[in-house]
DNA sequence: GCATCTC
DNA sequence: GAGATGCAACGCCCC
DNA sequence: GGGGCG
């Protein structure tokens, strides 16, 4: 007789057999959660869980080797997979596709995990109309600086803004520093409506709470507040979903919640055996999303009203890169975060009086996304610093190129 | 995590 | 049989 | 076609 592969567990969820490996594989080297503890964690909270995912095709981000190594995505379904599991196939404008999975039962969340994911990202439209979101989906991301009272704040905001609109939201933490709000919509609209009607909420939100949230695009201009992503509602993005484990210490969780309990939340409560203890006692806060669904008429309405957002200034000179519409310098590029905060120092110690004038959110530290590594960028926004005083563009005093290697 | 390719 | 490799390539807005 | 954004 051959026996099962070394370790491995064969659990039965709903009369289907899924085989665990590696059961007592450490996901979280902090927490010490395995991954036999989160296939555990997502069948208790699968009617949740699946509330967020049912019949809606996921990216797959798969976090093999526990959260301190990279993760990668996959969009294609494994070719070899179970024949209950679920696909649908997305269309590209390029003319490719990817069939992506489906979770649509607890045997399928158990398989998926299995895989090594942590967080699951589905698209915001459901296998049976690709095109039409059935949920718009609001993302309130916080600038470096901001805390959660401001988050709090914005979000209550945002609930009022849906009720002038007739549109219900059902809140949830992120998992990470922020929150979502999820309206459940008729898949009526096509995504290019969808975005437009997130985009003119984020500006109306906005209007009423100046300083506190922002719906610019260019992160100069956001200063110290929430940023209210209206782009994440743009074709092939997609957001952590409900009881989505997130890939941080200690093992938070996307939370969903009431709204009487928003101003209380704190997103550092909710983590695997908190959520776990508080759904046995509560259910799912969002066990009604799906009763009723919204029109979007009275935002794009708005949308009407208020024209295109404000565009940036033509750039006087002949170049074709856009002009800020802030006086921007960058100081640096380096592989390390640490490299570029030693060459943002050297800056301001040539710079000392400047320095003095700073905001801190006029000190933009960015990740990028190079070719195939991970790379940070530092720019300084001069608004507050007087014209007089301004610095010039000098050379860079870390010069990174994320192409040499490739462009020879 | 796992199928697949290469030695 | 052991070891290496691939697993996404988007979409939007503006020069 | 590329930069900035996610
Ligand atoms: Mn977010
Ligand atoms: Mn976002």
């Amino acid at each position: 007789m051959t026996p099962t592969k070394n370790s491995a567990e064969l659990l039965e969820v709903e009369g289907r057999e899924v085989r665990i490996s590696n059961p007592g594989k450490i996901v979280f080297p902090e927490s010490g959660l395995t991954k036999l503890d989160l296939v555990h964690y997502y069948l208790a909270v699968a009617d949740g869980a699946l509330r967020g995912v049912a019949n809606r095709p996921m990216v797959l981000k798969r976090f093999v080797k526990g959260i301190e190594e990279e993760a990668f995505f996959q969009k294609r379904a494994p070719e070899k997979r179970p024949e209950w599991i679920e696909t649908a196939t997305l269309h590209y404008a390029s003319g490719n596709s990817a069939e992506e999975v489906v979770v649509n039962d607890a045997a399928a969340l158990a398989w998926v995990v299995n895989l090594g994911c942590l967080d699951l990202n589905p698209h915001p439209v459901r296998a049976d109309d690709l095109d039409h979101p059935d949920e718009l989906r609001i993302d309130l991301d916080p600038m470096p600086g901001v805390d959660w009272a401001q988050i709090v704040d914005v979000a209550m905001i945002a609930r009022d803004v849906l009720d002038d609109v007739g549109l219900a939201g059902w809140p949830k933490t992120s998992g990470s520093r922020g929150m979502h709000i999820l309206v459940r919509i008729e898949p009526r609209w096509d995504y290019r409506q969808v975005r437009l009607a997130a985009e003119t909420f984020a500006r109306e939100v906005e209007r009423r709470a100046p300083g506190l949230a922002t719906a610019r695009w260019w992160k100069e201009e956001r200063g110290e507040s929430v940023f209210v992503d209206f782009n994440q509602n743009a074709k092939d993005r997609t957001v952590a979903s409900a009881y989505s484990v997130r890939p941080l210490a200690d093992a938070r969780v996307s939370t969903p919640l009431d709204w009487d309990e928003v101003p209380q939340a704190r997103p550092e409560q909710f983590t695997v055996p908190t959520v776990l203890e508080r759904f046995a006692r509560l259910g799912d806060p969002h066990a009604g999303i799906d009763d009723d669904a919204g029109q979007l008429d009275a935002l794009l309405a708005l949308a009407e009203e208020l024209g295109p957002a404000e565009k940036p200034p033509r750039s006087g000179d002949g170049s074709s890169r856009r002009q800020s519409t802030m006086p921007l310098i960058e100081i640096a590029r380096a592989k390390t975060k640490p490299e570029a905060l030693e060459g943002l120092e050297r800056w301001k110690g040539r710079h000392p009086e400047v320095v003095r004038s700073l905001a801190p959110a006029d000190v933009l530290v960015d990740g990028m996304r190079g070719s195939s590594s991970l790379w940070y960028r530092v720019r300084v926004n001069l608004q507050h610093v007087s014209e007089a005083e301004r610095p010039e563009q000098e050379p860079l005093e870390v010069d990174y190129d994320p192409w040499a290697t490739r462009r020879a």
